[in-house]
RNA sequence: GGCUUCGUAGCUUAACUGGAUAGAGCACUUGACUACGGAUCAGGAGGUUGCAGGUUCGAAUCCUGCCGAAGUCACCA
């Protein structure tokens, strides 16, 4: 075992371009090397990898069982891993030797290794959170974050410079709901006078906001106005019931006294206004330090925190330009649009007739902003997919402004988060809060642990960073193991499951082999020279740990943790099993203990990465 | 209604992008600790991959048409 500098991928590059040389040299056939894939080879089959040779053989005109005979026999000849190989259909099956298994072995030590040679990346802006000020964070944020999380740290071990960012939506009538209702409704309390957490006092009064419009929209049914509204707006086929249900916001805009303030209260802000400003201040204040407290919870920084209230100015002013060059036209009222239906999209408003921004042109400012701080090529917005058309038309009109970032813009879209009994709405107080979530999977665990007792030797401040972690590890897992791409259902009682395809499953594993170590000597790792007959299990193992790069690219890639965590579940599983079907301390020979020793070393080592890419770290007992 | 996305075991989901007998977990059920941690392992049962066609050596995956669900089409964010 003297090839310290031995790289295994040139193995697989060199059994692949077996295949390929042979093709050309007989057959004049110029097949690229990625066409040429070897899958591993499924269980019920003999061999370690597979080659399908289907498709080669239409190529060259022959039956895809003679042929596939033909390339294994060359195979066999021309390289010294290939041990054995059979043909079943047009599937070539071939087995690797010892000797290759324990060079991977040694090879994957570093978890590094399998990040060497990728390129140097470029610098990538990463916004993966965007609250509104005028509610705390809930399951749906839970999700945004913690895939954002994990493609921060999927991308930079791809090779990218990673800035991570969040907006804020700081401004508009919503956040002037709760501030009049505070300055109405309540006797001038604050988070310190009344114990609740900033972000939850402002939701307090969002609610409250709530109810008292819905008492004004329900005496003002019964007025003399709302009758001849009614009378003249109803549409065919609609009762007065379905006729007040649709007409609420028209109502809030047009006919409310308290919709009349809260207007008032907007305008002044955008007037600056001291009073109004001073209040919105001190809210947000409140608002920033509930979120500050969640994103701790959850484990998560951020490198530049941008604030709509800020950047809708610079997208005012881009708008305008745009306008000048004549990339937007005006209409008549004065309102600004862009025309994209050449690309196959609407007209989209860019600037209301009175002036005042819409979302849109906070995005086309925010952009910019960043750009000019720090000059990415890329960037990355996680969001969900009701926003799907919004970027569309957003990364559509950066393109046409000539933005030099606009080729490299990407929607992070995933699926909403709804609860069994269907979608989470926070106007019925249908929604899990973060906190309460967070809280709640923190008591399953703490509960889990006491039943056990394995920890009761453990400091009390020890006992709880690791239950704080194994419920974390729950929590988290649960939401990254799902395609991004799809919506799904969350069940509050499974997300605290701990045993099956879960986190602390994973976990599990590792802690386990954190205690088998503690207990055996060290082998060197010439030790296991002697050990030949490398079982099933180990093979599964370091055939997994070869391809743990592949799994992280792919992840980078299609922007899909998920695909690390099921192979890290897949792992922990294949793990489990070994463990049970063989033994590391006392093994049969002492080469097998010490070949055990490193491979199980290693395992938990990719655990540990890998888990960490989620942003969940290991417990030290469970 | 237009556009977009999605229908896989009772529930939650996977399938390396067109490959072998569709793989897991939960729940249900039968077993396994006098050997390294039972938050584990082995087994059983559970599937016409929404339906109907088509493309080919081969389809959950691609094409067409239905059926069903969600999102979006605001001078809201």
């Amino acid at each position: 075992m003297q090839v310290k500098s031995f790289k295994p991928m040139m193995i697989f590059n060199k059994l692949v371009s077996v295949v390929t040389d042979y093709l050309n040299a007989q057959y004049g056939l110029e097949i690229r090397e990625s066409a040429v894939q070897f899958q591993p080879t499924r269980k019920e089959f003999e061999g370690d990898y597979t080659l399908v040779v289907f498709p080669l053989a239409a190529k060259v005109s022959k039956s895809p069982v003679s042929f596939a005979e033909e390339l294994g026999e060359h195979m066999m000849v021309q390289s010294d891993y290939v041990e054995a190989y059979n043909v079943v259909k047009g599937f070539l099956n071939f087995s690797l030797s010892a000797r290759f298994w324990k060079e991977i072995l040694e090879w994957t030590g570093d978890v590094g290794v399998h990040f060497k040679q990728l390129d140097k990346k470029g610098r990538l802006v990463l916004e993966y959170s965007s609250p509104n000020t005028n509610k705390p964070l809930h399951l749906g944020h839970i999700r945004n974050i913690l895939l954002g999380w994990a493609m921060y740290k999927i991308k930079q071990r791809c090779g990218y410079e990673l800035i991570r960012t969040q907006i804020v939506n700081d401004r508009g009538v919503a956040i002037c709901k709760s501030m009049w209702a505070w300055k109405n409704c309540s006797s001038g309390e604050t988070p310190e006078s009344s114990g609740i957490k900033g972000d939850h006092l402002i939701g307090k009064y969002y609610v409250i906001f709530d109810k008292k419009l819905k008492e004004e929209y329900l005496d003002w049914q019964k007025s003399r106005e709302a009758e001849a509204c009614l009378k003249e707006r109803v549409g065919k086929d609609e009762n007065a019931e379905a006729f007040f249900k649709r007409f609420k916001n028209d109502y809030f805009n047009e006919f409310s006294k308290i919709g009349k303030e809260v207007r008032d209260m907007l305008r002044k802000w955008e007037e600056g206004n001291t009073e109004v400003t001073a209040l919105w201040e001190k809210m947000n204040s409140w608002v920033y330090d509930g979120f500050d407290e969640t994103y701790e919870k959850l484990e998560v920084t951020f490198d530049k925190t941008y604030y709509e209230s800020d950047t809708y100015k610079l997208g005012k002013k881009l708008v305008e330009e745009g306008l000048e060059k004549e990339t937007f036209f005006q209409k008549e009222d004065g309102s600004i649009w862009v025309d994209l239906s050449d690309s196959g999209m609407d007209e989209k408003l860019l600037l209301r007739s009175d002036g005042t921004s819409v979302y849109m042109t906070q995005d086309i400012g925010t952009a910019r902003v960043r750009y000019d701080d720090f000059q990415m090529d890329e960037m990355i917005y996680v969001v969900g997919n009701e926003q799907d058309y919004h970027f569309k038309v957003l990364f559509e009109i950066l393109k046409r402004l000539g933005e030099s970032y606009a080729e490299g813009l990407y929607h992070l879209s995933y699926g909403m988060v709804d609860l069994p009994d269907g979608r989470m709405k926070s106007r019925e107080g249908n929604v899990v809060d973060a906190d309460d979530l967070i809280e709640e999977v923190i008591n399953t665990a703490a509960k889990n642990v006491e039943e056990r007792g394995d920890m009761a030797h453990l400091s009390e401040e020890n006992q709880k960073e690791n239950i704080r972690r194994i419920a974390m590890g729950a929590l988290k897992f649960h939401l990254l193991k799902v395609n991004p791409k799809k919506r799904m259902v969350f069940n509050p009682e499974e997300s605290v499951d701990m045993q099956g395809h879960t986190g602390p499953y994973v976990q599990n594993a590792f802690v386990r082999i954190q205690s088998i170590l503690g207990k055996t000597e060290e082998y060197p790792f010439e030790l296991m020279e002697d050990y030949w007959k490398i079982n099933e299990e180990e093979r599964s193992l370091i055939q997994l740990m070869l391809s743990y790069g592949e799994v992280i690219v792919r992840a980078g890639e299609e922007q899909d943790p998920s695909h690390l965590a099921n192979y890290l579940y897949h792992l922990a599983r294949t793990f489990h099993r070994f463990y049970h079907e063989h033994r590391i301390i006392n093994a049969e020979s002492e080469a097998a203990a010490a070949f055990r020793y490193h491979l199980i070393k290693h395992v938990s080592a990719y655990f540990e990465d890998g888990m960490e890419l989620l942003g969940i770290s290991m417990p030290s007992r469970m």
